[in-house]
DNA sequence: CTGAAAGCGCTTACAG
DNA sequence: CTGAAAGCGCTTACAG
């Protein structure tokens, strides 16, 4: 069966004595062709284990796209809930998805490089600088999902996440729960405090509130436990947990818990990314975030509209909202 | 700059006034060239915008490879960290991976038509009759991931999961951790146990007790909830509750909780899936798994071995273990 | 209904 | 250092 070579369409032809022509009118199911010849030239493209080749068929056929998804870690339940999305609206426009994960990546370079080149479009979170990228894929269009950035690239695309309705969301839904000690988890970093952080206490500011600002050591469930349970003094003393993102959110519930405090009732606890792993624990996790199928939709617009050189929009921005459960 | 037809190798070639075969020395960073050639090469080729295309390479070098890698639905969080490795070990081949998600695709027939004759070969969990896909994808390798299946059609590669030891485990855990009145919390559907069901049932009886069997409407967290809620006078009377999955088993603990029962003080439970999300809870859930890096790594191998004809493994089993958390 | 010709965009030898 | 030739596997017109 396998005769070291893969089969190609000659060697049907020669086998059934007939053209190339001829077999890719069987192959492909075209008129104008004798069923009996079609039926030969079937049986001896599965005796010989015939399978089209997809570069010499992507070569005249010029209607396949693929574009490579790119995120940081598949495993954080928010970029699944994105994935899932974009392959969808890609599926509507028959293009396929490559999977870009580059958390598991040693050489994130070398990977791009070998791999990127076989995508007409980038799409998703770019964790690598944007000067690095455009180095390695000159010409290829990227559509960035990201917050509000001002410094995309020229050329590239962008979805955009505007955080800040949601945030003044959440903000509005504690003060009216009675609410009004507020304390911020931020996450490591940027200093005196994140993007994120900055707009939380932004927003109660704007109520003639200023929370207590805390900062994790990392953004996960665990550095949220620690933090909380570092901090509980001032925690104690708050009446609402503003977390860096659902992670840290997870995490300070459990905590909050061990320290014997309930919530929503001694404390309100909201989060920011709006995971539905939210719905996993008990009280469920009221939250923030996007629509992922909006920005799904979206994404996958702008790449196309890119790729044809058509007018549409190149940039398209996305509002955060409150997603309201039982922590909160 | 861009002209409606992208541009190729012959209008960088006529542009700059050398030959084909001096622009692919160029752009590939070959050796044998002019450095100011190669500089007017380049400059050309950024001018039109040039990018290569994959199609006319894959076609000359033949070392691309593409699998197809198949989720019922990546929002799942099982799927992720599956994913997440498959990439990881496809990278390391240099292979990309293109991702099929069925969950949101309403012709699934149609789009695995359209996308994966793009693909050398199919890996991960097969939600259609194994036949149909055959017939769909005929000659393609496939690698399925699933518990075990004596009926794996002819030439199919797979990777097994064996589900027995891990369940053997928890339930000598449960054992030694003094629990006797086991409820299982299956499933909707095979009547009158799903095999997972049966399974805790056996190794249940296999010291003597035979564990109550309740059914949940669906496989979800909700599911989960009302099915406690329905049956919480049979689980009143037990002391562990070893779920279908880990979804069914975030929903028990909800309700167990909402209903005044500690976990695991006064109830265990177990979940089944080893999902990561099992750590954002509190408690967190002890459950059982496979090692998702090795499932991937066996899959990605069996694939490369039927890729290449080799001699190798074509179906690899791995056994769940019990992880042990907080919930019991 | 079938085949000879041309071409998709690229690279790999082979000459010079 | 550069180019003319051949070919990768397939399809699309065009003849017959």
């Amino acid at each position: 069966m396998e005769t070291g070579r893969r089969a190609t369409i000659v060697d049907i032809a020669t086998a059934v004595g007939v053209s190339r022509q001829t077999v890719t009118r069987a192959m492909n199911d075209m008129p104008g062709i004798n069923e009996v010849t079609k039926q030969r030239v079937l049986d001896a493209a599965r005796e010989l284990g015939y399978r089209p080749s997809r570069f010499g068929r992507g070569l005249v056929k010029r209607d396949q796209q693929t574009i490579g998804l790119m995120v940081h870690n598949l495993t954080n339940p928010y970029y699944p809930e994105l994935a899932a999305a974009v392959v969808a609206h890609a599926a509507e426009r028959g293009w396929s998805v490559m999977l870009l994960d580059l958390s598991k990546i040693d050489d994130q370079r070398a990977y791009l490089t070998t791999l990127a080149p076989q995508v007409d479009a980038l799409v998703g979170f770019v964790s690598i600088p944007h000067r690095e990228l455009s180095l390695i894929l000159p010409g290829v269009p990227v559509v960035e999902i990201a917050g509000p950035s001002d410094d995309l690239p020229e050329g590239w695309g962008g979805v955009e996440f505007d955080l800040e309705p949601g945030v003044r969301e959440a903000v509005d839904h504690l003060l009216a729960s009675g609410a009004s000690r507020p304390v911020v988890l931020d996450s490591p970093g940027a200093l005196p405090a994140s993007p994120r952080a900055l707009l939380m206490v932004a927003a109660w500011q704007a109520h003639g509130i200023t929370p207590t600002v805390i900062a994790a050591s990392q953004d996960g469930v665990v550095a949220g436990e620690e933090a909380t349970r570092e901090h509980i003094d001032e925690i104690r003393g708050a009446d609402a947990v503003m977390a860096f993102n659902d992670f840290c959110a997870f995490g300070a519930m459990k905590e909050l818990r061990r320290q014997g405090l309930r919530v929503p009732d001694d404390i309100r606890v909201i989060g920011l990314d709006g995971l539905s792993a939210g719905t996993y624990t008990m009280p469920e996790l009221t939250t923030m975030g996007v629509d992922m199928d909006e920005a799904a939709m979206a994404a996958v617009a702008v790449a196309r509209s890119m790729l044809d050189g058509t007018p549409g929009p190149r940039r398209v921005r996305l509002s955060h909202r409150l997603i309201l459960r039982e922590s909160a």
